[in-house]
Formats: C-alpha cells, structure tokens, sequence
RNA sequence: CAUUUUUGGA
C-alpha cells in the first residue's frame, strides 16, 4: 500500500494522471492514495474534474478526511471556482463535515484569487465564528491580497490585529511588503520593512532578498543589485 | 531524506 502511494505520487507529480487513477482502480488503497490523486488533479489545473472523486472514495468505503476536502477545495480555488467550492462546502456541512483551519485558509486564497477581497475577510469573520482560530497563514493569504491591490493601509490594518492577538509575524509576512513596494519602485520603503523584520529577529531568505534584488533592479541600481547578490552566500543563503 | 492539503519574489 505504502508503495503503491509512492508510484501513484510519483505519476501525480508528473503529470501522468490517467496512470495514477489506473493505479488508484487496480490496487489497493487508502486516504492517502486518493487524496494524492486529487492533488495531482489540482496541481495541473484539473481541481473541477476531482470534485467526483469524493463519491468515487464513498461508493469504495474508503472515508475522506480534511485533507481530501481541503485538496478538493484548492483544486476549485485555483481554477477561479471558489464560489463552486462554497456550495460544495455548505453541501458537506450539511452532512456534518467541518472545515478546519487549512480548509478555510484554502477559502481565502481563493477569494483572494478572484480579487473579492472582502469575501475573504469575510471567511476570516466566519471561521472565528465557527470557533476556528485563525492562524498566520490565514492572515498572510490576506495581506498579500492588500498588498497587490495596492491597500497598504489594510494590511497593515491586519498587522495591527495580529500583534493585538500577539501573533508573530514572519518572514512571508514581511515579504509582502517589501515584494510590493519593490514593485512600486519604493527601494527606501522597502528596505525599512526589511530592516524592521531583521530587527525583530527574522532571517532574510531567498525570496525575501530576491525580492529587493529585483526591486533594485527596477530602480536601475544594478551595482547595489549584485552586491546585494553577493551577501546572499555569506549570510549562507543559495540562489534559487 | 521514502506517500497527501493552505500564504510571499521572478
């Protein structure tokens, strides 16, 4: 079984998805095998395809869990169907499935991914509601949405509500700050947010750094740009 | 470092 799930991950991962399901048809299998076959679905942008997979796994006695829902669900968001993964969301909980934490999350990014914003907060309201806390991720999935949009003054807003609950930001946080106003050419900007989240005892990674590289770039500081290359190896980070 | 889900750069 531990095998089977290995070769049908490994088939998932490239792409070969009608030979993982033949596996899936002829093999024995549990959760994981299914839930990695879904993911597979989401990860080529076939989530809409996935959602009978559910029934597939009833009808063969093998029980869902979060992780399938919450696959289920990603694979809906990704393709811009959150709406559908609502209504599939309301039908399980009608049969007394919940959502965990991950499952809400997966709801915001897919809200955020169609832009509506306050639906996103909305589901952040909601899951607070259904005595689901909301982790960092909940709230990052959100500021980076601000944050693109260009609604600086809301995200911070959510740093405001997360050092209220006295969560600790990262260094994703921190990076959709620094991301955007590299993008907006705010080099001084960017670098004092940098320099904010190293102070508190955040390590830079490569994201992070590359995204002041590129943001020096789009200012035409290309000497400062390579320097800035340079550090990355000795503060023992690789380029990616 | 042997199997599955959510957030940041290009």
């Amino acid at each position: 079984l531990f095998t089977h799930n290995v070769l049908i991950h490994a088939y998932c991962k490239m792409g070969m998805l009608e030979r993982a399901q033949s596996l899936l048809r002829e093999v024995e299998v549990d959760v994981v095998s299914y839930n990695t076959v879904i993911w597979g679905f989401a990860e080529r942008e076939l989530g809409d395809l996935a959602v009978g997979f559910l029934s597939d796994m009833i009808k063969r006695g093998v029980g869902f869990d979060f992780v399938t829902v919450n696959t289920v669900i990603m694979g809906l968001c990704k393709k811009e169907l959150v709406q559908k993964a609502e209504l599939l969301v309301d039908m399980l909980c009608k049969g007394g499935v919940t959502l965990d934490v991950v499952g809400y999350n997966t709801l915001i990014y897919g809200y955020c991914k169609i832009g509506a914003i306050s639906d996103g907060v909305a589901m952040l309201e909601r899951m607070k509601r259904e005595g689901i806390q909301p982790d960092l991720i909940s709230y990052n999935t959100l500021i980076s949405c601000f944050c693109k949009n260009g609604e600086m003054d809301m995200a911070k807003g959510l740093i405001d509500e997360l050092t209220s609950k006295k969560m600790e930001l990262d260094v994703v946080t921190y990076t959709n700050f620094i991301g955007e106003l590299c993008r907006k050419r705010k080099i001084g900007e960017a670098f004092s947010w940098y320099d904010e989240m190293v102070r508190s005892g955040i390590v830079p990674d490569v994201v992070s750094i590359s995204s002041l590289i590129y943001g020096l770039c789009k200012h035409g500081k290309f000497y400062e740009a390579y320097e800035l290359f340079r550090k990355l190896e000795d503060m023992g980070i690789s380029p990616d």
